[in-house]
Formats: C-alpha cells, sequence, structure tokens
DNA sequence: ACGCTGACTATTA
DNA sequence: CTAATAGCCAGCG
C-alpha cells in the first residue's frame, strides 16, 4: 500500500474559531486529556466513554489531529486494546511514544505496555 | 454524492 | 500466539 500522505493541516474543522465545539473529536480529545500520568486507556474505552463503543477508529482518527490542537493531548497515553503503541509511527518519531510512557513510568516492551490492565484507566470512571 | 481509507475491536480458524 | 474477516463511521478526493 503505498497511500501514504495525509499530512497537513488535515482534519480542518476541529477548532473552528470562537465556534462550538463538541464534536466528536473534541469529546475524544476532553477525555484523552484526562488520562493521569503514569496510566493509559485503550481506545474503545474512550470511545466508550463518550457513547460511541463501535467508534474506536474514529477515536483513533480523532488522535491523528491531537499533536496540533490547543492543550496538548497526551496521545502516548493512548493505546490499543493489547497495550500496543499502535499509533507511534504518527509521532515526531516512533520512538517517542514509547520514551514519554516509560519516563512516567509506564514500562514498554516490545512496543507493548507491560502489565497494561494494571495502569489502565478507565474513562468512565472519571467522568 | 459515492467510494476509499484508517492510531480499532471482536470473532473465527 | 498469528492471520483473515466483518462491523464500524467520520473525513477527504
Amino acid at each position: 500500500m503505498a497511500k501514504a500522505k495525509l499530512p497537513k493541516e488535515k482534519i480542518s474543522n476541529i477548532k473552528p474559531s470562537g465556534n462550538k465545539d463538541h464534536s466528536f473529536f473534541e469529546m475524544v480529545f476532553e477525555v484523552a486529556r484526562q488520562i493521569p500520568k503514569g496510566s493509559v486507556t485503550s481506545y474503545g474505552a474512550i470511545a466508550a466513554a463518550i457513547g460511541a463503543k463501535s467508534s474506536a477508529r474514529m477515536v483513533g482518527w480523532a488522535m491523528n489531529g491531537a499533536h496540533k490542537i490547543k492543550p496538548r493531548v497526551p496521545a502516548h497515553r493512548v493505546v490499543n486494546r493489547q497495550g500496543l503503541l499502535t499509533g507511534k509511527f504518527h509521532f515526531e518519531y516512533p520512538e517517542q511514544m514509547q520514551e514519554l510512557l516509560e519516563k512516567e513510568g509506564v514500562r514498554v516492551v516490545n512496543d507493548k505496555v507491560v502489565d497494561f490492565k494494571n495502569h489502565f484507566w478507565d474513562p468512565m470512571e472519571h467522568v
């Protein structure tokens, strides 16, 4: 698949100027920002928290713009259901995700969160 | 407006 | 454990 390219300011409308924001993306970002340091969660968990548990993919897609939005979204704390750092290639560099996690006390081996279940943070409990 | 893509998940083999 | 398949839905060409 030589797809590639999804650069630039895609997801044009994440933050329309002065507009009321409660799009799907905004809700994802809001939840993601609440992830405490040293904890991780899954796309599906976030999706479920905002009432779209079947749309885990949209959560991941939303994170695609997480780098450019206002307060920094800890996208590195969001991994897939297996605890794998599936989105690491979307960071400035692939190793950054693991670095950030380990820096916060989350051990990562072979691109997977160690003791993922123990570090898991359920967004539903916070909301 | 239609079709393809995708940072997912669950199920089946 | 891996591989393949289906369901899912917002954004973009």
